[in-house]
DNA sequence: AGCACGCCGACT
DNA sequence: GTCGGCGTGCTC
């Protein structure tokens, strides 16, 4: 009998490939499930070798090959070759968690229930009738709209738009026109939106306005994480057979495999969640863009707030830039206002502006929002009476409180250390405190200064039960509250008509978080909570309060202006080699002690410094620190952060350093993960 | 990552 | 006497 040997991917995080044979050829592409040491898995065809790099006599047969769905196109498999190459993980562990569960589940094949496979048992359910959806019209476009529209369809193969647009500039619609054109080509549609879960007015939008020139609306497939195991691979079988035009989906949707691709478009760009946190840490907005450029189609990336790394790409024109100026609704931009708390007398941390803008608000019986950051408790010393900070002397980052058996305050960017300042080195204030007082006290402050005003809360907490985030936005909504409190999460695709006032507490804590993303996180997070106020309403107002109203940042946000706060932002990310003008990536060790983490990040770092080590003089290396919560769970963690102003030599230079990095963990009993391009620092 | 083997402590 | 703790070694 002939022995095909094969080339298997499998989800282990073990380097390379496995080989197997079968008694026939079997496709590139092709899942198959085997036996891999005691357990069983189901793994994917990747090469199809004349001889096995393994010992043969040890290679183990295949146990069953799966063809109940067509074998993923070698397009898909160099997307996933890259994304493996460039994060710097096994190919086995990007090609097998990017396809729906029952696909990659030995026992959705062996088990008893098993019979057919999971994808012949959801062929064999009757299929539901399609939803007869109502279909809007298409509303009329402005110049700047049409103009956008007109540019994505005009040009033909690759090409890179940020389409920037301030909250209410009809972003929406122009992804709606622009998709119809692709659409009526005949082509397919990848809609990439942060959360779904926030934005279900999205997927509405795109059922009613996505229809073609009969009126027969396009077949929308939904793809996000908290989807049944089912539902999603029904969406991923729609996509990847094209029975589905449009994949409306979060980040995981990057890997939907799409014969007709034409268009990639990637809402809200700027939003940290397209940044996968575990496994392969891979960003879907970059992988947009890669993919874009190889099927030679055009990619849309939209955002009121956009990354640095966006504007950058457009500064050096590798994006075409598109504005939205105008608002659609010719309603006026909230005004937003600085409260300088240093100046104000403050009760338990309320600005008298404030608590008199919410009396105004109740009074005229529309809502308030107060949003605060849960994160906003990084301990940069503080003085209050002159607002000096602990600033590192060798970076652009502030010092931390370290509190402990002994108090020091350290960077995270360089590692160095310093003693904690006993008294204010620019007016010899003695009464240093850190900055980042706790939120907890805001709802029942407001609950005692405003008695009558109905109170909600949502966050992460209060939302916890499944749908329950619905129900209380549906409470807002529907003006059964007058005060909502809310972190980021309010912040996010919902519009709030009655909202006339926006409330932010300690936007402070969230500029001096050691990381060096940090303002402009603040920025645009506090662009987009203010576009929920006033989307209908002509006075709507915005109260920051600040300590340090002359930070560029606050002055930016005054005028509204991204495009200032931007510029200011590359000049000093320029100044001291940082992204975009630096490429990053960081190394992150558990162990059981600090000491253990420390000594295999400072072992590895001096492997680095091997002259033979590829890329090595091009990469600089910071020192090990620890992480601002050292200990979580009893495991003590420690990072190391790795800059160069070459992408390449960087790529390189992980390959074969990060490569020898598993034997050197084992003897310091550490685990640790490499993330490149890491979003947290 | 799993999963099994292996060698030491407190229990029915 | 066993159940079970987690160290360590292996997986084509």
């Amino acid at each position: 009998m002939k022995k095909h040997w094969l080339r298997v991917a499998l989800d282990v995080p073990l380097p390379g490939l496995f080989d197997y044979y079968h008694s026939e050829a079997v496709a590139i592409g092709t899942r198959v499930l085997v036996h891999f040491g005691r357990r069983q898995l189901i793994g994917m065809v990747i090469e199809t070798p004349a001889q096995p790099e393994f010992q043969a006599d040890q290679v183990k047969a295949v146990d069953m090959v799966l063809t109940d769905v067509a074998p993923m196109p070698s397009t898909w498999l160099d997307l996933a070759r890259f994304a493996a190459n460039y994060y710097q993980r096994p190919l086995g562990e990007v090609v097998m968690p990017v396809l729906p569960a029952p696909l990659r589940r030995p026992a959705a094949y062996t088990g008893k229930r098993a019979e057919g496979g999971p994808v012949a048992r959801l062929r064999k359910r009757k299929k539901a009738a399609a939803k007869n959806i109502k279909a809007k019209a298409a509303p009329e476009l402005n110049a700047e709209q049409q103009l956008a529209v007109d540019t994505i369809a005009a040009k033909s193969g690759a090409a890179r738009y940020l389409l920037y647009g301030i909250t209410g500039s009809g972003k929406t619609e122009t992804y709606m026109q622009a998709a119809l054109a692709v659409l009526a080509q005949g082509k397919q549609v990848l809609f990439m939106v942060p959360e779904i879960n926030l934005t279900p007015q999205f997927e509405q939008t795109l059922r009613q306005r996505l229809v073609d020139a009969e009126g027969q609306p396009y077949q929308v497939a939904v793809m996000h994480s908290a989807l049944a195991d089912g539902k999603r691979l029904e969406a991923w079988l729609n996509v990847t057979e094209g029975a589905a035009q449009i994949l409306l989906g979060t980040r995981m949707a990057i890997f939907a495999a799409m014969p007709q691709l034409g268009l990639i478009i990637v809402d809200e760009e700027h939003d940290n969640s397209y940044k996968q946190q575990d496994g392969l840490r891979y960003s879907a907005r970059d992988l947009a863009i890669w993919r874009g450029q190889q099927l030679q189609i055009p990619v849309v990336l939209g955002s009121a707030t956009p990354s640095l790394e966006s504007w950058h790409h457009v500064q050096k024109g590798h994006y075409q830039l598109l504005t939205l100026s105008q608002r659609a609704k010719a309603v006026p931009l909230p005004t937003i206002q600085l409260v300088d708390t240093r100046r104000a007398q403050l009760d338990q941390g309320w600005s008298p502006q404030l608590i008199e803008a919410l009396e105004q608000t109740l009074a005229a019986g529309k809502q308030s929002l107060i949003f605060i950051n849960r994160r906003g408790y990084a301990p940069v010393l503080h003085c209050g009476s002159c607002g000096w900070l602990s600033q590192c002397p060798h970076c652009s980052a502030y010092a931390v409180l370290h509190k402990g058996y002994r108090h020091y305050m350290q960077c995270h960017h360089c590692g160095v250390q310093s003693p904690v300042a006993k008294h204010c080195p620019d007016c010899g204030n003695i009464d240093l405190k850190p900055l980042g007082k706790g939120t907890q006290r805001v709802e029942e402050y407001l609950a005692e200064r405003f008695p009558q005003a109905r109170l909600l809360r949502i966050d992460a907490d209060s939302t916890r039960r499944k749908g329950s985030a619905e129900a209380l936005f549906a409470q807002v909504h529907a003006g059964e509250v007058d005060i909502l409190v809310g972190t980021q999460m309010v912040s996010k695709g919902h519009d709030f008509s009655n909202l006339a006032l926006v409330g932010v507490l300690n936007a402070d804590t969230m500029l001096f978080a050691q990381d060096f993303r940090a303002p402009e996180r603040l920025f645009a997070q506090l662009m987009q909570v203010s576009g929920r106020a006033g989307r209908h309403h002509d006075e709507a107002r915005v109260l920051i309060q600040t300590d340090y109203p002359d930070q560029a940042v606050y002055q930016a946000l005054l005028k509204q202006d991204y495009e200032l706060f931007a510029q200011h932002e590359l000049v000093q990310r320029e100044t001291v080699g940082l992204p975009p003008y630096a490429y990053l990536a960081l190394i992150t060790a558990e162990a059981k002690t600090i000491d253990q983490a420390l000594a295999f990040l400072n072992t590895a770092k001096q492997w680095a410094q091997h002259p033979q080590m590829p890329g090595a003089d091009r990469v600089f290396l910071y020192d090990a620190v620890p992480l601002r919560i050292v200990r979580v769970a009893n495991i003590e963690r420690a990072q190391l952060l790795i800059e160069s102003q070459h992408r390449q030599a960087l790529q390189v230079f992980l390959k074969t350093w990060g490569g020898q990095l598993d034997e050197l963990a084992k003897h310091y009993r550490c685990k640790f993960t490499l993330e490149v391009d890491p979003q947290d620092i």
